[in-house]
DNA sequence: CAGGATCCAAAAGGATACTG
DNA sequence: CAGTATCCTTTTGGATCCTG
């Protein structure tokens, strides 16, 4: 509840919907640079309030960062993990370490789960 | 938003409200049995509602277990972390040492902060 | 193309009263 | 004491349309 703890100021974002989504296609990505439609088209049902709005927490808290091309029309807006974005994903790992270790569930029988984050 | 996700699966319960205090109330007893009572007072805002609610929730997802005794009236229900749960904290302390790392702000000037979960 | 604005639906949280 | 039931408020997500 304390605005200042660390611990809840990373679960407010990233406890949120798609956004580990999106950290995991700019992850697969290889520190590539990814454009906004890219990742709309990735992200099948995704809607562009939601999309922008999660891009840009995710931005604030310094995990991703925007480059914007605007010298050849159409503009493309583009997006890659930072070091701080990039570190966090071993956080994400050992989240699923922890959930591989405990469940009974050994594997979510999709492709995404080996490809995934670990 | 794979329902076997790993990963959405602990986010899902441990990215809601209270969890994480509920959690940490029950690591500082150490291994201790708290009753609900207690929780609920230590927690000052919570209603009963919500706390049963995020009780019932780490139970069903083995974090922490619960003894009722009724032996004696009034009864008094129990809770303490079980080793599932214990091993989760230390995911949390991964989240603590992730973001010590890499924000500005380096305490958040709360007692809890020290004494908290690292 | 990349989003912002608007409006609506769903979910979560919370206050209060009540019961075995 | 340890909750459940009910009702209400707030937050979040989503669908759709619009614009530089």
């Amino acid at each position: 509840m304390n605005e200042k703890c660390h611990i809840y100021r990373a679960l407010n974002f990233v406890g949120k919907r798609w956004t580990l989504l999106i950290l995991l296609e700019l992850y697969k990505g290889n520190s590539k640079w990814k454009r906004y439609s890219e990742l709309k088209n990735t992200l099948l049902d995704i809607t562009p309030k939601i999309l922008s709005s999660r891009l840009n927490e995710l931005r604030e808290e310094g995990l991703i960062e925007k480059r914007v091309d605007s010298d050849k029309m159409p503009i493309s807006s583009n997006y890659s993990l930072t070091k701080k974005g990039l570190d966090f994903v071993l956080v994400i790992k050992e989240i699923k370490k922890w959930s591989l270790k405990w469940d009974t569930i050994q594997d979510c029988k999709s492709d995404d789960c080996k490809t995934c984050l670990l």
